[in-house]
DNA sequence: ATGGTACCCTGAGAGC
DNA sequence: TGCTCTCAGGGTACCA
């Protein structure tokens, strides 16, 4: 599910209900996601206030009154859903201490669930469901955030202004790896992942084996390529955000109901059918780098 | 330094 | 119906 568009699509599902609430009460029924939570983790959440939630790259953030910055990363099957609070019979059965019982199989997946009173409004429950545990929670100091190994080197914002053809070329400036690895790498450009770099180098009609240092002229200038992929970049993820993301296999927003841009892939998932540039007679093809499936037209990505 | 690969984990879908 | 195999939106540790 979650790359930057999925992600920033369940920020704004959850902000309405979590900024300016109070966490009371934390259900955290295993030791670990991909990662060990915190040891202090229930007890350093209990009673906070959570002030403002946000996103960076593919990390949601939540900062707390405390001054501890509860961050949240969905890897590669999380989701969030938002339910009202448990009737006062199911919320005894689920007690501090007591077992919890999976009602679906589905259930089982259910890992963290934060109780919220809101300054107005009813209470609310957010749980956190991950089949496959490659995401991760864990709570960090405001004040060192940046400095974190999870963020210390991340790279540019996409969506911000900075993003353009100057900015490109100077960054892949030198880099023999394929433009694909290049946009997936975090520490270059932050929160693209496997779909919409597929979609970013087939709308600037751009070979993912093609060297990421390539983007200039021979007079060292950014080339027309560089100015089509920054822009490419932009506007899928752009438009995905303002699909509410890109659903596949099962659920997707915080409602429940479903992002739709996957129905706007020209290259992802697409293999076999024909190339949707117009006059392109090439059709779509799949290949593996990095171990990661590509999808891209042969003929008009050179 | 840079670029590939294996791996963490579970579920869905294809093919037999 | 059920088995086996492949694949999946991410990120990191480890190798050459």
């Amino acid at each position: 599910m979650p790359e930057l568009p999925e992600v920033e699509t369940v920020c704004r599902g959850l902000a309405p209900v979590m900024e300016g609430a109070r966490i009371t009460r934390v259900e955290q029924r295993r030791a670990d996601l991909r990662f060990p939570f915190p040891t202090d983790f229930v007890a350093r959440l209990e009673g906070q206030r959570i002030e403002a939630l946000g996103r960076r790259a593919k990390y949601l953030l939540a900062d707390l009154s405390s001054g501890d910055v509860l961050v949240m990363h969905l890897g590669m099957s999380g989701s969030f859903r938002i339910a009202e609070a448990p009737s006062v019979s199911i919320a005894a059965q689920e007690a501090p201490g007591a077992f919890h019982h999976p009602r679906s199989k589905n259930e089982r997946h259910d890992h963290v669930v934060l109780h919220l009173e809101p300054a107005d409004g009813v209470p609310a429950r957010i749980i956190y469901n991950d089949p496959r545990r490659f995401g991760f929670m864990t709570l960090v100091a405001r004040a060192g955030l940046e400095s974190h190994p999870f963020f210390a080197h991340l790279g540019l914002e996409p969506l911000g202004n900075e993003l353009d053809a100057s900015w490109l070329a100077k960054a892949f400036a030198g880099r023999t790896t394929p433009l694909k690895a290049a946009l997936l790498d975090q520490k270059v450009i932050a929160g693209l992942g496997n779909i919409y770099v597929c979609e970013a180098l087939w709308r600037s009609r751009l070979s993912p084996m093609r060297a990421a240092g390539t983007l200039v002229t021979k007079a060292g200038r950014p080339s027309a390529a560089a100015g089509r992929l920054a822009e490419a970049i932009r506007s899928v993820l752009a438009e995905a955000v303002a699909a509410g993301g890109s659903t596949l296999r099962d659920h997707m927003k915080t409602d429940g109901s479903l992002g739709y841009f996957q129905h706007s892939f020209a290259a992802y998932d697409r293999e076999g059918t024909s190339c949707r540039h117009p006059g392109c007679r090439g059709s779509i093809a799949r290949i593996v780098q990095s171990g990661r499936s590509t999808f891209y037209c042969g003929v008009c990505q050179r």
